[in-house]
DNA sequence: TTGGTGCTTGACGTTTACGTAAGCGTGAGA
DNA sequence: TCTCACGCTTACGTAAACGTCAAGCACCAA
């Protein structure tokens, strides 16, 4: 008999609340087994929370994870259907991919901005405010940020 | 005088609608001049919608972008300010470069999930339906996702 | 002057992903 | 036996990010 677990285990486990986890089995992405009404959780459904949460993490929605689910989930079937299958994961695998370029940008523009602030704090090096004044306060917002590649 | 752009175009050019942008405006993300009542958006404001999309594409809320652009937008100040925003854009890049390899992993699954299925049409191909036979309807769901690394 | 087109400001509606009680069952321990 | 701790269901609440009208100016063309 393989290991089980309930759900304030799994929820603790993956920092999310059981509330959460209920609320994924009424999305039909997880279909734990029952002792009387507890819920009892084996390695599958753990295996698919893991995927659950990462996926929250990258941006897809419970819809679509329960697309993906049901599309590993044809244990039977013909060609075609398999085919379809592996063209929708390509097709996620492509947008998770063009999505890390996104956050590249991202983090492109944050490290200018960083170094924007690293010049101006040289300048407060070099040029310190002089003792007794105090800063003025400039209207309105700054300079732009940055980078503008699409 | 330097281009100017109309809400319009930047919705279209952004590829989202113009009630996004004045919403965007609402949060305080951008404010565009103003001829009469029109909007009318310049380069830094066409700059940072760029960031807000962008930003919103990798889970940034509006809120969170809001308070990045507050920081950027301090012009003036003491060093212990801008070391709190420079902290604020690192402390966000390390977020984004997690988030990064987050994908990773749902890609690795992915992947393994396209494997899975190109052993299936492996099988398939090797031991055909016969004809005038239909494939049978399996109950539950099938085999689990697959990694399960953190 | 009428009709469009484009822009404006409300203001209420919607979706997603849960949060938050309320009220009940149930087995373990003092 | 009482009382927790833990779990259950049902159901209303909520925050974020817009969508979707409605109603109204401004200006240009026919």
């Amino acid at each position: 008999m393989s290991k089980t677990y309930t759900i304030t285990e799994l929820a603790e486990e993956f920092g999310i609340t059981t509330r959460a986890i209920r609320f994924y089995e009424d999305k039909g992405l997880v279909s734990p087994a029952r002792q009387g009404q507890a819920r009892i959780y084996d390695h599958r459904d753990k295996v698919r929370l893991t995927f659950i949460v990462r996926g929250r993490r990258v941006g897809l929605t419970l819809a679509e994870i329960r697309e993906l689910f049901d599309l590993y989930d044809i244990t039977d079937g013909r060609e075609v259907q398999y085919r379809a299958a592996r063209r929708k994961f390509e097709e996620r695998i492509a947008i998770l991919d063009s999505q890390k370029n996104e956050i590249d940008a991202a983090i492109g523009d944050l490290q200018s901005w960083v170094s924007h602030i690293d010049e101006t704090l040289e300048r407060l090096r070099a040029n310190p405010t002089p003792e007794g004044t105090t800063p003025n306060r400039v209207i309105g917002y700054g300079v732009a940020p940055v980078s503008e590649t699409n």
